[in-house]
DNA sequence: CGATACGA
DNA sequence: TCGTATCGG
């Protein structure tokens, strides 16, 4: 998933306090959703649903999250994913096929009685589909969060919104929005510190990337780490069979980009995916405000047609609409 | 994931 | 009150 260059990055992530936090974040929404969409599940896989056997899990994380988000001082924006570029048909289609398999092995391994097995599986065959996307925007209108479609892709807009001041930062797990030119990435952005994985017991902290300090670091130009990111991988172009990030930085920073692309992959031109990255489709045509929440609204949809708690979603939604209040206040200072 | 219940 | 377990939909 995204480009396949965490493993030059370690050293270019700092920890990063909430107090630093408090601004307009730039949300990858497929990220977040996919994100929701996978863990929010019972342990047998399942997803949380509602009594018509509708799919939940991501509105549980939005409504949470957005309630934290906000009583952090965050004013997050929602980056939807607009029409895929060609480029990236391969990588859909090898995702659908492994969310197929994923499917089948989630059957497999409940009939197995294999619960984290089950699981995982169950994770690996998320799917974000017209029901989920239809629920989130909605759920956003009446929280009264700010969202948009991309012409494109939603990192390259978020890292767009960045760049032109209208967000401080994106947040994302994947790093394609540092190619983009994203100066600020936020990962790791959630509440709980303390996660369990594989039943073990870790701590995962806010992280933030400057993507200026990451090209000192490295020594590279970001056209250089573009390189770096088709040589290892991309969502648009499989990477070189044997190269990872570390061997790609390796040659990046020798001046063989183009002498290793000739001699392992004659026939692939990587102009076009390096110009996907520095010139992507964007759009300035947005607004962003932040309103109060239609309260009486998200319980209809919640309570009424999801199923929520009444005292859970009236409690959360309390949270948010006191920061919509205090927002209105300090923006009028 | 994030909220809540529960035991030390 | 804090850390771990387990609901939630």
């Amino acid at each position: 998933m995204g480009v396949a260059i965490r493993d030059i990055l370690v050293d270019c992530r700092e920890p990063v306090s909430w107090d630093d936090l408090s601004g307009i974040a730039a949300v990858d929404a497929h990220n977040a959703l996919y994100q929701f969409l996978s863990i929010i599940r019972q342990p047998d896989g399942t997803p949380l649903m509602n009594g018509k056997g509708r799919v939940t899990s991501h509105l549980s994380g939005i409504l949470f999250r957005t309630a934290n988000f906000l009583e952090k001082g965050i004013r997050p924006v929602f980056v939807f994913d607009g029409k895929p570029p060609e480029l990236k048909q391969e990588t859909i289609n090898e995702r659908r096929k492994h969310r197929a398999m994923a499917d089948e092995a989630w059957k497999m391994a409940l009939q197995e009685g294999d619960l984290e097995e089950a699981y995982r599986q169950a994770s690996a065959s998320a799917r974000i589909d017209a029901h989920i996307l239809e629920s989130s925007r909605e759920l956003l209108d009446l929280l009264g969060i700010p969202w948009l479609e991309a012409p494109s892709e939603g990192e390259a807009q978020a890292a767009w919104m960045v760049r032109k001041g209208s967000a401080a930062y994106v947040v994302s797990q994947d790093y394609d929005s540092l190619l983009f030119g994203a100066p600020v990435l936020v990962r790791n952005l959630t509440v709980s510190g303390r996660r369990r994985v594989r039943g073990r017991m870790v701590t995962v902290n806010p992280e933030r990337i400057v993507l200026s300090s990451l090209l000192n670091r490295l020594g590279l130009t970001r056209e250089q780490l573009i390189e770096i990111g088709i040589l290892a991988g991309t969502d648009f172009n499989p990477g070189v069979r044997g190269i990872g990030a570390k061997k790609a930085l390796k040659i990046v920073q020798k001046g063989e980009f183009e002498s290793v692309i000739a001699e392992k992959q004659p026939d692939f031109n990587p102009a076009q995916i390096t110009d996907f990255f520095l010139n992507p489709p964007v759009t300035d045509d947005y607004t962003l405000e932040w309103s109060a929440p239609d309260i009486e609204g998200v319980v209809e949809m919640l309570c009424g047609r999801y199923d929520f708690s009444e005292e859970r979603v009236r409690s959360a939604l309390t949270r948010v609409s006191v920061k919509a209040t205090q927002k209105t206040l300090d923006a009028w200072f």
